[in-house]
DNA sequence: TTAAACTTTGCAATTGAGTTGCAGTATATT
DNA sequence: AATATACTGCAACTCAATTGCAAAGTTTAA
């Protein structure tokens, strides 16, 4: 991502406080979707109830995307461009059982789904487990 | 279902216990997939960790599949006959975000997923997230 | 400027689902 | 019957997530 930590605030209309930045900038740094122990790892020095914190707006303001894949810890990637996190704009997840790598299969936008009568989708979390190339 | 809980059991080799009838009973009766907690609540006189190991014993030898539909707690649901798990077995799952109740989406199999260059799919975990009929 | 109002942060404590060790009980095998 | 194996209940533990609260920082309105 090219992106500024700062900029993407901006646009998403979060405040730009010192923790936030610092955690967008670590969420940007690494592809691979991270918990709040990943962040809390790499920040050394930030209280892990701000990056909760900061991580629940991300969520809220759509600037970050939750996955649940089954790890027992909630992984946050950003959200790619021009993302809102609507129904079109979801793709598949991938979680590796052997090096519990986590996905975005960001070319893999989910299809439509065909619920019963009145059901309304809001969101989703798709996640396919397996092995990922390295480890297959 | 209709079919009796000692027959399953039979089926999927697991030994018929009477924790794990009752468990399995408990499962068969109620269509919506339950948590630990709701078969605890259910089954007033078995101990939870019995259960839980169950639970874990019906997932292993394919009696069960889990969903984890994020609402912190795991939902367990009886395999339809004749499924043994395998990706094609697959089906989407649907969590109400009002009344919190977890739909196996069994008309629904999943597609085949496009995944990148030797990633293989053994599992997956597909939840449809919004508001059931009843809530809509 | 200054004071009040609001927002953010760090720390400590709590929650709660899930999991495990272990000893006692039940069941199967010799 | 004696032994081995499988199952169960209880209590304790793990650990990610969450919360209350007071201190610190920031904005707004005298
Ligand atoms: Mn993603
Ligand atoms: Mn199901
Ligand atoms: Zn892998
Ligand atoms: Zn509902």
């Amino acid at each position: 991502m090219m992106e500024k930590a700062e900029e993407i605030l901006k646009i998403k209309d979060v405040n730009p406080t010192a923790v936030r930045i610092l955690v967008l900038r670590y969420l940007l740094e690494h592809l691979k979707p991270q918990s709040l122990k990943d962040i809390e790892k790499g920040l050394m020095h930030t209280d892990r109830s701000s990056i909760f914190r900061s991580l629940k707006t991300f969520e809220e303001k759509k600037v970050v995307h939750s996955i649940e894949d089954g790890s027992g810890m909630i992984k946050y990637a950003v959200c790619p461009t021009g993302c809102n996190c609507d129904p079109q704009d979801l793709h598949y997840h991938f979680y590796c059982t052997k090096c519990s790598y986590t996905y975005c299969l960001l070319d893999n936008p989910i299809p439509i789904i065909k619920l019963p009568q009145n059901f309304k989708m809001q969101r989703a979390n798709m996640v396919v487990k397996g092995l990922c190339n390295k480890c297959s």
